[in-house]
DNA sequence: AGAGGTACCTGGCAGC
DNA sequence: TGCTGCCAGGTACCTC
C-alpha cells in the first residue's frame, strides 16, 4: 500500500492531531510484525510528549525527550485516528492512546511493517544511515544521477528503485516516472544520456509531488488517516493498466515482470 | 561492488 | 460453494 506519497499523507494528516499529545498508554496486541516490537517501547513512550514528527524515504520518526520511535508501513500499513474506543479488529496491532481522549491505531494485515526505537539522532540508525537522498533534496540532480549510474547493468526501474540511490520511488511510482521521462523501465541504467537523467530526475520529482497533493495513490485499501481516498489512482499513466490504451498514443500498455515486481510501461512512448 | 533471488505474512480474486 | 494458485504498494539479507 503505501509508497512515498502515502506515507507522506499520512504523516500530514497525523501531526496536527498528535504533536504536543502525551502518550498515556501504549496497547500491544501482536508484537511479531517485520522485527519484533522493542521490549521497552511502553517505558520510552508513555507519559511523554510527541514533540514532532517527521519522514525519511517511507520511514515516520516520532520525537520525544526519550529518542524516537520509527515506523514503517510495510506493504500493508496504515495508521488512523480514532476519537473514542472502537474495538479492536484481526490486524489492528498497536495502540497509542494520547491525551485529549484520542487514539494512533497501527493496522497491519501482512506484517511487514515495522516499530523501532532510535536515540535523537535516528539518521545514524542502521536502517536510515544507508539512505540515499530524499527526491526533494538539492542533492538529488543530473549530476548525481548520472554519476551513480554509470557503469550499472541493473535495469533503470530496479536502479531508481535502489534506496540508497534515492528513496521514494516504489513500484507504482517508478512505473510511473519512467513512463514520463519516456524511458524503457528495462534499459540498463549505465546507458542513460545525461538528458535522460535530467528528465528521470524532474519526472521522479514531478510525480511524487502531484501524487503528495492528491493525498496518494488509492489502490485497493489505502485511506487517509480519517478515511478519505486518495485521488493519484486516476493520474496513472501506466501502473495497473495492462492492455489498456496508452493515454498519449493508444498502443496498447504492456506489463512485464522485471525484479520480480510488475512493471507497467508504453511500447510506443518509452524507448 | 553489484546483481539476483529468497524470505517475511495475509487477503483478495480468478479460474476450475 | 469451495478449493487452488496467483498476485499485491517493501526491503533486509543471502549468495554468487
Amino acid at each position: 500500500m503505501p509508497e512515498l506519497p502515502e506515507v507522506e499523507t499520512t504523516r500530514r494528516g497525523i501531526e496536527p492531531h498528535i504533536v504536543g499529545r502525551q502518550v498515556q498508554k501504549l496497547v500491544v496486541r501482536q508484537s511479531r510484525l517485520r522485527w519484533p516490537v522493542p521490549q521497552g517501547l511502553a517505558a520510552q513512550l508513555e507519559n511523554h510528549l510527541i514533540q514532532g514528527i517527521s519522514r525519511r524515504a517511507k520511514y515516520l520518526l516520532l520525537y520525544n525527550v526519550r529518542g524516537t520511535l520509527i515506523i514503517h508501513l510495510g506493504m500493508s500499513g496504515s495508521l488512523c485516528l480514532l476519537d473514542r474506543t472502537t474495538p479492536p479488529g484481526p490486524h489492528d496491532h498497536i495502540d497509542l492512546v494520547l491525551s485529549g481522549g484520542r487514539y494512533l491505531r497501527f493496522n497491519d494485515p501482512r506484517r511487514f511493517g515495522a516499530i523501532l526505537l532510535a536515540d535523537a539522532g535516528a539518521a545514524e540508525h542502521t536502517l536510515l544511515s544507508v539512505l540515499g537522498p530524499e527526491p526533494f533534496d538539492e542533492q538529488f540532480n543530473t549530476d548525481y544521477l548520472h554519476a551513480r549510474s554509470r557503469g550499472r547493468k541493473s535495469a533503470v526501474k530496479n536502479f531508481i528503485m535502489d534506496g540508497s540511490i534515492v528513496v521514494g520511488a516504489g513500484n507504482i511510482y517508478a512505473s510511473e516516472a519512467l513512463f514520463r521521462a519516456g524511458i524503457r523501465p528495462t534499459r540498463q541504467a549505465g546507458k542513460l544520456s545525461r538528458t535522460q537523467c535530467a528528465l528521470l530526475c524532474v519526472q521522479i520529482r514531478n510525480v511524487l509531488s502531484e501524487a503528495i497533493a492528491q493525498g496518494g495513490t488509492t489502490l485497493r485499501d489505502f485511506v487517509g488517516v480519517q478515511g478519505q481516498a486518495g485521488y493519484f489512482q486516476q493520474d496513472l499513466y501506466v501502473y495497473g493498466r495492462e492492455s489498456l490504451p496508452c493515454r498519449i498514443c493508444s498502443s496498447p500498455i504492456q506489463r512485464k515482470i522485471i525484479g520480480q515486481r510488475s512493471s507497467f510501461f508504453c511500447p510506443t512512448c518509452q524507448r
